[in-house]
DNA sequence: ATATGTTACGTTATAATATAACATAAGAGA
DNA sequence: TCTCTTATGTTATATTATAACGTAACATAT
């Protein structure tokens, strides 16, 4: 069953969704001002949740946000993402494949593999 | 030839090097008020420098700086780490295997791969 | 040796990102 | 209805990072 989001919840959703480029929280803010969303706190706690039911994801290289494309998105923890530098746009790579690769890297160092986050930066097709 | 370093860099790198655990900027700051350093400024600025040269590299999801322990990193751009969610040490992962993995993965979206960010969460051996 | 370009420095101010804290409201079960 | 949990609104503040300005240090080319 899909959680219902709330209003805040919907408001920031749709704003991410309606973005090509990841969006900062305060971005995000200034676009739903209009809508009744005045704090930061708003932004942030309707991300929290939106993170938490994999809806959406931080880029974390650059304090960014973006909408999940796929339904009911693995990727509550662990992300793998493309990001042109040209367009700045960002593709979510789905892959269990690199999960395992990275729980083989992290045996070779005795480490004991949880999530990870994988940002790779480069030129998209559309830019090449 | 080792690029000489200047007294403020110095000083930051070695704050870093004395450090188990990743140091935000303004935790390195306070580490060095004693020895002159004054302000954020001056941090960032040597931070700069010493990841342009490869002695340091940013964790980005922790906002924080660490020192390379690898004599002449060729990590300037790409990094793979192992960040122990226990201890907070941070191991960094060195294999060129990776980034053929990585360029394979790109090249399945037409992507040009340039540059990578990897960052593995987990326990580490000691905390297992 | 001096002019010039580059890099670093010191300092103050401010931008950008994120969280704390507190009072209130809305919704789901017993 | 009572209670528990979750979300809200709001104000304030913490944390991370840069802008901008003037000056100093240093290389090196004339």
């Amino acid at each position: 069953m899909e959680p219902s989001l709330t209003n805040n919840q919907k408001i920031v959703l749709q704003a991410l969704e309606a973005s090509e480029q990841p969006l900062g929280a305060y971005s995000i803010l200034f676009n739903i001002e209009k809508k009744g969303i005045k704090s930061p706190q708003q932004v942030y706690r309707a991300l929290d949740k939106l993170i938490e039911i994999g809806a959406v994801h931080k880029i974390e290289s650059l304090n960014s946000y973006i909408a999940c494309k796929h339904k009911d998105c693995k990727a509550r923890e662990s992300t793998s993402f493309l990001i042109c530098q040209e367009c700045q746009k960002v593709y979510e790579v789905l892959e269990s494949d690199l999960s395992d690769k990275f729980v083989k890297l992290s045996q070779e160092s005795n480490f004991k593999y949880l999530t990870h986050n994988l940002e790779i930066f480069g030129i998209c097709d559309l830019c090449n």
